[in-house]
DNA sequence: CGTGAAATCCAAAGCGCCTTGGACAACAAC
DNA sequence: GTTGTTGTCCAAGGCGCTTTGGATTTCACG
């Protein structure tokens, strides 16, 4: 059943069908109540594809997440941050169009998009401390969003959380406690989380006048076997680190693991403080949460990205209103005054 | 750039130059030259709304995950399986559509789906094990591909691993290390995957003549505080189980923390086997992996069903391959002989 | 009763592509 | 020289919807 089959039966024009169902006032009341009853018994649905190409929307965003090669860890704090996103284009009427795109391909991945009218905007996901998709999403000018943020070039929307002082916080938090060899569990560094956080990290550790140790710095993709690897490595040398700053909770369930194979305590014999996304099936939550965190939801900012990219979309004019999410230190059970 | 500018600055018809990029034999090859590289340089692509429009094809697959609310968990083996079909539709010039429905919904998502020719075709999440939705799709008549089963009605075409066999092994095995009492975290049973393994392991049982004990087997929502808490509670009883059978990795690292925290040790004195997906962050592999498992790849599961998706829509005469994906038990470091 | 405004409705022209049904020229075969 | 055949190309008609620019009727008002 389309449009021309359904105005036909009514015995109407197109036009009218047409206006009838989208709400314009030029049509009788009577009409509409007609058409919408024939349009609900004939099942009648607009094709989508012949609506995006008379009105020149694709009514559709895509979130386009970079990977180094087929099998590259699919990070799951992108798929909450996706499911929350496609949610609210439901909610608007727009389509999710997910593109995982190794490295070398993305460039041509966004001109594709761009050239082929496939999207109405993209989500950047992965960026990094100098990112030339940047510049590259403003010359193929695309409404764009970017998941995170990058430290140099123009102006443009973003969603993020203040990575630097929430880590530069609880650095401060595990010093406070008496903490002098804290480690870092970073992700890589040439992400901006990443950088800001180490940046904040050292922030603290200088102002309280405590060497910045690189040997007790990593840095690598956040998988679990990295907590538990490096953990077991820093506890098992001379003077191993009293606590550990882990950015993120897969990775923070290796350090748990690592720390018990030691047969440690965490929270005691081992302060640990992980920044937590609040994942759905990691509940950190409950008056003393398992783990002392930095904590940001990431549904949150599925959400508001999703929110301000639409915006954009609808209403073109320069707008900037980049959303820094709220971020908070909650006090779990992982940590402990240092007991050196 | 569109194809009617193009093929005026080339003094050609629409006609000629469409061909001519679409590999048509009607076409000179000189003629066809020129035209590729004026689109090259004139960076022409076919608008796909257009094409989409002109050929009745979306060229997008939709993956229809149902969740019971807003703020439920989102299935992070879902998100590992999606991004492997993400990939493999790419590489057959199909986009992939995320729709995240509420159950309530779910029914009118997929219709209108359907009638609004949004996709050529669609992938069903978390079959139950009599499933409604397997007549709707018929129902709706758009291809669709079943990512595990539906235990009822008619022939259709799924993806899915031998839970029932895989777990009736598992379970096999921890009683021929002296098991007698197996505690069983299973997913809600009325999804197909957690009753088949459910099955599987009340069979393993039944023929060693051990009772099946409803208290020591549960079903709920995969987390990690699932795995935690039920483990606490039944290790606390007054003849806890010795071993636990796993439905789920994440579960399993809850279950983990939980001997870890009654001052246990995984493998000697509480067994445990637990079904590995190989996420991509959770590396349990290696000669003597943590988890002694069964284990099926998740992504070449998402693989599989995109292919066999974008088949039954090339090709639509009624072809039926489900693919059984194989599965494995993998013995690792959390399991051993009884000791009691 | 004439007139302008308001209320309703429609024909037709896109949106950008693909595809059908020729047209035309060049060439070979009879 | 006529008739096919082959190679190249084009005009025009969709795909199913939205939107522009009227046309027609009704009605209030001077």
């Amino acid at each position: 059943m389309n449009l021309k089959e359904l105005s036909e039966n009514l015995g109407l024009s197109q036009t009218t069908v047409s206006r009838a169902l989208n709400g314009y006032p030029e049509v009788n009341e009577e009409t509409r109540r007609r058409v919408k009853k024939a349009a609900a018994q004939g099942n009648y649905r607009p094709n989508v594809t012949a609506m995006s190409l008379a009105k020149g929307r694709a009514m559709s965003i895509a979130h386009v997440v970079p990977v180094a090669n087929r099998d590259d860890v699919f990070n799951p704090i992108f798929a909450e941050f996706i499911a929350s996103a496609s949610q609210t284009y439901s909610e608007y009427g727009y389509e999710l169009m997910l593109k995982i795109a190794k490295s070398e391909d993305e460039e041509s991945t966004y001109r594709s998009l761009a050239a082929t009218r496939a999207v109405d905007g993209v989500i950047m996901h992965s960026p990094r401390c100098n990112d030339p998709r940047l510049e590259l999403l403003k010359d193929v000018g695309l409404p764009f969003v970017v998941h995170g943020r990058v430290l140099q070039g123009e102006q443009y929307n973003w969603v993020d959380m203040d990575n630097q002082t929430a880590f530069k916080q609880a650095t401060q938090l595990l010093i406070d406690l008496g903490h002098q060899k804290i480690a870092l569990l970073n992700g890589l560094e040439f992400m901006t989380f990443a950088w800001l956080r180490r940046t904040g990290y050292c922030e603290a550790l200088t102002e309280n006048n405590i060497d910045v140790d690189k040997s007790i710095m990593l840095a690598a993709e956040l998988t679990e076997s990295y907590g538990y690897t490096s953990t077991t490595e820093l506890l098992a040398t001379d003077t191993p680190p009293t606590a550990f700053l882990v950015s993120s909770y897969i990775v923070a369930l290796g350090v748990r693991r690592a720390i018990s194979h030691a047969g440690l305590k965490i929270g005691k014999d081992i302060s640990v403080i992980v920044h937590d996304d609040e994942l759905s099936y990691f509940d950190n939550s409950g008056i003393v949460p398992q783990f002392t965190s930095t904590r940001s939801s990431v549904r949150e900012a599925g959400y508001q990205a999703a929110k301000l990219l639409i915006n954009q979309i609808d209403n073109p004019t320069r707008t900037l209103s980049p959303v820094m999410m709220d971020t908070q230190l909650i006090i779990g059970a992982s940590t402990g005054p240092c007991i050196n």
